[in-house]
DNA sequence: CGATATAAAACCGTTACATCA
DNA sequence: ACTGATGTAACGGTTTTATAT
C-alpha cells in the first residue's frame, strides 16, 4: 500500500494545479502507485482514484463569477409562492424586523447597478422580509443595538470612525441562518444576482450575504482540515508501526546473516536480485532449506497478518543487499571480482 | 497570440461582539 | 456580577480570475 499525500484544495482533488496558498489537505490511499498531487497531470489520470475525504454535501463550484448559468439559480425559496407563508412564517408578523433598513438596501442595489430583482423575468418570488422578525426573545437593548448597526452599516467601508461608533454585530435570526444554510447547500458561492436575491429575500444587505457565505466557506474548510488532520494522524501511526516492524525484521535478518554463515551458501535461485537497483527480493520458491530469511523471520514472528506485501524488498544498511553466495557471484554478476 | 492592465470576486487572517457555562 | 471560552459577523488586505486592450 502506498500513500499519496498532498496539500491542497480538497475541492480540486489531485488536480495538477497546486497553489502554494492552498492549505487544505488531501490524502489518498492507492493500492498500486503513488499518485501525488505534485506530479504532472498524467499521473492522476492513469491511476485509480484514491480515497478522498470530503465533508461537503455538494460539489464545490469553482469561483462562481458571473458565468454561472442562470439555470443554476435554484434557491430553496423559489418554491415559495408569494401569497403563501414563507419559511420563516412562524413569526406571525408584528415583530420588529431586526434587519430592515430599506434605504440602505435600495442604495446598495443601486450601487450594484443591477436590476435583476425588478426584472419581470426574475424567478425570485415576491416573498418579503417582513417574515424575518425577532422572535427569539431578544431584549430591547439587543434590538437597539441591531438598529444602530444597520444605521451604520451602509457599506463595507468604515464610516464607523466617522460617527465615532464601534461596529456592532448583529446576530442573524435562526430563520435567516437556516435559509442561508439551505442556499449554501445549493451553491457555496453566489453570483451577484443570487446574492442580491438572497439579500432581498432575507432583508439583509448584499454585503452581509456575501460575508456570510465567505465565513461559511471558511467554516467548511476548517472542518475539512480537521478531518484531514485526523486522518493523516491515523495514517502516520500506521506507517510508524509498519516502519517499526520492518526495522525489527531487518535487525533479525542481520542477526541471521552473522549467526548462520551457511545461509550464504544458499542456491542462487532462492535469492534474486534486481540487476538495475541491486536489491534482493525474496524468492518465491518453497524449498525448505532455501526459505528466505525474510520469509522465515516474518513467518516465525507471526505478526505479519496485515503484511499483504509478500515480496518485501530489503535493503541492508546504506548499501543494497548483496546476498549471493560468493562462489556464484561471477555467474550472477558477470566478471566481478570475488574479493 | 502572448503580455499587460484592470475590475470583480474570493480568500485569509484578524477583530469585535454576543452568548453561554 | 464577573470571567473565560466559543461561535460568528464583519473588516481590510491579498490573491485569483476573467476580460479588455
Amino acid at each position: 500500500m502506498e500513500l499519496a499525500l498532498s496539500l491542497g484544495d480538497t475541492s480540486k482533488p489531485f488536480s495538477s494545479k497546486l497553489s502554494s496558498k492552498d492549505l487544505g489537505f488531501c490524502m489518498g490511499l492507492n493500492g498500486s502507485s503513488f499518485n501525488g498531487k505534485s506530479e504532472e497531470k498524467s499521473a492522476s489520470d492513469h491511476h485509480p482514484s484514491p480515497i478522498q475525504l470530503d465533508l461537503l454535501p455538494f460539489s464545490p463550484v469553482p469561483r462562481a463569477h458571473h458565468h454561472q448559468p442562470s439555470s443554476q439559480l435554484r434557491f430553496p425559496w423559489l418554491n415559495v409562492v408569494s401569497t403563501e407563508p414563507g419559511p420563516m412564517d412562524g413569526a406571525g408578523g408584528g415583530g420588529l424586523d431586526v434587519n430592515r433598513f430599506p434605504v440602505a438596501m435600495a442604495q446598495e442595489e443601486a450601487d450594484d447597478g443591477t436590476t435583476a430583482l425588478s426584472s419581470p423575468n426574475s424567478t425570485v418570488s415576491s416573498f418579503q422580509m417582513d417574515h424575518f422578525c425577532i422572535r427569539n426573545g431578544r431584549s430591547k437593548r439587543d434590538l437597539f443595538d441591531v438598529e444602530i448597526s444597520h444605521d451604520r452599516a451602509s457599506s463595507r467601508a468604515s464610516d464607523d470612525e466617522e460617527n465615532g461608533l464601534t461596529r456592532k454585530k448583529l446576530r442573524l435570526s435562526k430563520e435567516q441562518s437556516a435559509f442561508l444554510e439551505e442556499s449554501f447547500k445549493e451553491h457555496n458561492t453566489l453570483n451577484p444576482k443570487q446574492k442580491l436575491a438572497l439579500a432581498k429575500q432575507l432583508n439583509l444587505r448584499p454585503r452581509q450575504v456575501e460575508v456570510w457565505f465567505q465565513n461559511r466557506r471558511a467554516r467548511t474548510k476548517l472542518k475539512q482540515t480537521e478531518v484531514d488532520c485526523e486522518y493523516l494522524k491515523r495514517c502516520c501511526e500506521t506507517l510508524t508501526e509498519e516502519n517499526r516492524r520492518l526495522q525489527k525484521e531487518l535487525q533479525e535478518l542481520r542477526a541471521l546473516k552473522t549467526s548462520q554463515p551457511f545461509y550464504m551458501q544458499l542456491p542462487a535461485t532462492t535469492l534474486t536480485m534486481c540487476p538495475s537497483c541491486e536489491r534482493v527480493a525474496t524468492a518465491t520458491t518453497s524449498s525448505a532449506t532455501a526459505t528466505t530469511a525474510a520469509a522465515a523471520t516474518t513467518a516465525a514472528k507471526g505478526n505479519n497478518s496485515n503484511n499483504k506485501d509478500s515480496s518485501v524488498t530489503l535493503q541492508l544498511a546504506n548499501k543494497p543487499a548483496r546476498l549471493f553466495p560468493f562462489s556464484q557471484l561471477p555467474q550472477a554478476q558477470g566478471a566481478q571480482s570475488t574479493s
